[in-house]
Formats: structure tokens, sequence, C-alpha cells
DNA sequence: CGGCATATTGAAAGGAGTCAAGCTGTGTGG
DNA sequence: CCACACAGCTTGACTCCTTTCAATATGCCG
């Protein structure tokens, strides 16, 4: 199913030690780590799922997806990340997942272990990576309420919701991915997620600039879910 | 579709504050608040989706269930918690999920507050408090996997093996809760999961000890899923 | 022992998947 | 600057897994 996206296929991007912590990196608002910001090139892997766990990372630019395979070749995309996003923080010392840049895209590599100082000397940085945790941890279970309950339009629509509101402006969404990850991440196929946005512009819901640009008409799509 | 469990079928279980803390409950190895145990009757409400977040719950003995209810009525299970686990950590102020007794459980109440105050002055509870996120996330990123790319028998086969690592005793598993408990929490019908149990079965995967008693053969429902 | 909730089984329908062409549009080379 | 080429997207026809609808069966509890 689909093309794959395997540890080979990608050179993953390792930034030189010499050079990690040139840059100041906002983690939250008022928690500020040293880190390395790198360029990654459109689907570079970032991390690797049998990596060790040595950073957290901030999306500056451009859009990052986080996978997982199964060994029969099926993908799930756990989740996606946007600007501003903080994106790799796990609870083990081995990553779970893989990281690949969406597009072209500037990402901040910040040491674990810096995250871990200054959490630990400061309840705000404390804080703040609870907060991030609590985030993931409701989006995950967004997530999984939109797969196990939802129908393909549905879960489109849920989809198209999410992005308008994190990666979009007004009533125009920038779908940075391909259907292929879009069907990964809502458990359908890309010929499904194609013909359910046909659909939905049919009824007037959206329409379409492009294949990977859509503008959301009276907010239709939104009636849904929870 | 379904029996659904609503706030208003079942009272909510409240403790008395006078009596809250009356018990040591232990958070984590080494961390303990004082909290009160309660009985809870099968299927009475621990918490409901709206309320405010005032506890956390250890399960002494029994089995809970969180859910999400839609406004259709379609109804999804996040998560089962079995004795010795924790469950009802949430970042915000109001309940995202109701929880409900599987059976009649016995179940401690500890006042977040207290979770939190434990936390603030020890390391250790703080670092607990975050492993159990951490699990939690996890969790919630498995499941999504099996409701995103997995068919009805793995599915199955997955919850099965789940359960017989947490509620299970050698190779059999002690189910406590319902056919329409298992559906909602794998995005399947009834129907479905009864017939693939029933095709498990004739494979001779397993065998059946009373429809909630499931006997493990060769561990033939593992073989599948990463 | 009866009665009701829970579970199983069957038959038919439907939604998403699969297989297979075309189409579009973006990037590159002539 | 145009045109080709390839990757990505759309569309169509058909299949199949899961759902839906409908009876039974089982078994727990009073």
């Amino acid at each position: 199913m689909a093309t794959l996206a395997t540890r080979d296929d990608y050179a993953t991007v390792r930034p030189l030690p010499a050079v990690a912590g040139r840059d100041a990196i906002t983690l939250a608002s008022g928690v500020v780590a040293h880190g390395t910001i790198v360029p990654v090139a459109r689907d570079a892997a970032i991390f690797a799922q049998e990596d060790e766990v040595a950073h957290v990372y901030k999306v500056i630019s451009g859009a990052v997806r986080v996978t997982r395979l199964l060994a029969d070749g099926r993908r799930h995309i756990v989740a996606f990340y946007f600007a501003g996003e903080l994106f790799g923080l796990e609870a083990g010392d081995t990553h779970q997942f893989a990281a690949e840049a969406v597009v072209a895209s500037r990402i901040a590599f910040v040491r674990r272990s810096a995250v871990a100082s200054e959490a630990e000397h400061s309840g705000d940085a404390m804080w703040a990576v609870w907060r991030l945790m609590a985030q993931e941890l409701g989006r995950a279970q967004d997530h999984a309420l939109v797969l196990g309950r939802l129908n393909a339009e549905e879960r489109v629509a849920a989809f198209l919701r999410d992005m308008a509101a994190r990666a979009g402006s007004g009533d125009s969404i920038d779908l940075p991915m391909s259907r292929t990850d879009i069907a990964d991440y809502l458990g359908l196929t890309i010929e499904t997620v194609s013909r359910t946005l046909t659909h939905m512009e049919r009824l007037g819901a959206i329409r379409f600039a492009g294949a990977r640009r859509i503008h959301l008409r009276g907010g239709r799509p939104l009636a849904k879910v929870a």
C-alpha cells in the first residue's frame, strides 16, 4: 500500500555536535533553550524509528509528519506539526516513531538534556513541558475517536477543520501534505480521500484552488463532530 | 447504536468531603497521598463528561472504562483501567470524558490538589506523574494505530493481547466488559467482535470458558501487529 | 424456574478498498 | 519559453469486509 518511507530511503539529518546550541529557541513563552536550526529537505528524515532520543524539536518553518510503519508496509501517521509547534517529546530512550519533513522545512534541534535541566531548575519550564505532553495526549485521544467512530466524510471534515485552525489563514487552508499522507493519517486510502474531497466540492462545502489549497465555504464541513 | 451510557442513566458517585483523605493511596512506588476508597456499583459513573476535575483515581479492585459520547449517540471507549492502575489525570479543569465502573469496583479518590502539592514538593512524585502521562500518551497512540490501520481480526487480537497482559493470569483472560464495550473500544460492532471471536475459536487460537473467559492457545492471535 | 440482558448466528446491504485508467500540474531540459 | 515527463491526483468499475437488520441462543439473577 502506498509509497513507503523507510529508514533507508532518505538520509537522516544530523546536526554537527560542534554547532549545536548556537540559537536561542523558545520552547514555550518564557522558556528558552539553546539549539540549532537546521534546514531539512522535503521527505528527509529528522529521526528514525529506532534512533536514540537525543533532541526535542521545534518547527521553525515548513511542516513535519510523525509516522509508524507496520511490518507489512502499512503506514500510520501519528501527527503533523507546523511552524511554531514542538514535537519529538518521548518518555523512553528510543524513538517509537519516525519524523520526516513534509516540505522543505527549518527545524530547531534542542538537546533533550537541555530541556530536562531547564525543567528541573524552573517550575515554569516543567509546567510548559507538562502542558505540551497533555496537549499531545489530548490530540492522540481525539485522533483515536476520529479513527474509531467517524466515517470517511466525517474524518476528512475533521481533518480540514484541524488544518484550518493550525495551518490555515481565515477560510483558506494550505495543505502541504500529499493525499497519501492524509490517507495514512485518517486511516483511509488516497482514493477515498480524493473522492470525499471531490464530493465536498460538489456539495459546495469547499472550493479547490489547486489540489493542495482549499477554501472553506460557510463552514459546512464543520457541522459534524463534537 | 448500542446501549448508551449517558450522564442521567446512573447516579454519579460522590464521596463525602468529610471522609475524604482517610486512606493512604500509593500513586506510584514511593509516592503516597491521602484519599478515600469508595465502592462503585457496576455501570455507576465515577465522573461525567462535564464534571470539574477534582480527583485522580486509582482502581483498587474491579475495572473502569473511560468513554466519550458523540452527539448522535455513537460511543467511543478511550481506555479501560484495571486493579492497580491510575486514571483521570487531565490537564484542563473540566473532564473531557466520562468514567464508569465496568463491574462493581473499589476506587480510590485522591484530591488532585493533593497530587499537585505532592508533585511540587517531591521530584519523585513529579517524575511519577510525568511517567503516567507518558504512558497514557503511548497507549493512546497505539490505540490510534489499531483503529487506523488494523482490520477486525487484528484489532481483536491486539485487544486480547493487551488484556492478557493487564487483566489475565497466564494464558487465561478474564474479560469484565461486555461485547458492546469491546466494540466501542475497537471501533467495530458487537456482531463483528462476536463473529471474530467465534472465528478465532474455530481456528483454535482461543478457547471460551463462558463468554467472558478466554484461554489463549499457543499465542496464535499474537502473531500480527508490531 | 422464569425472564431479561447479553451473546451468537444468518442474510442482505453498503461503504470503503482494490485495481485500473486517465488527468493535471509542476519541474526540467531542449 | 515551450514541451515533455513524471509524480500526484482524480475518476470509474468492481470486490469485499464490515455493518445492518433480524432471529435465535445462552446465561445470569431474582
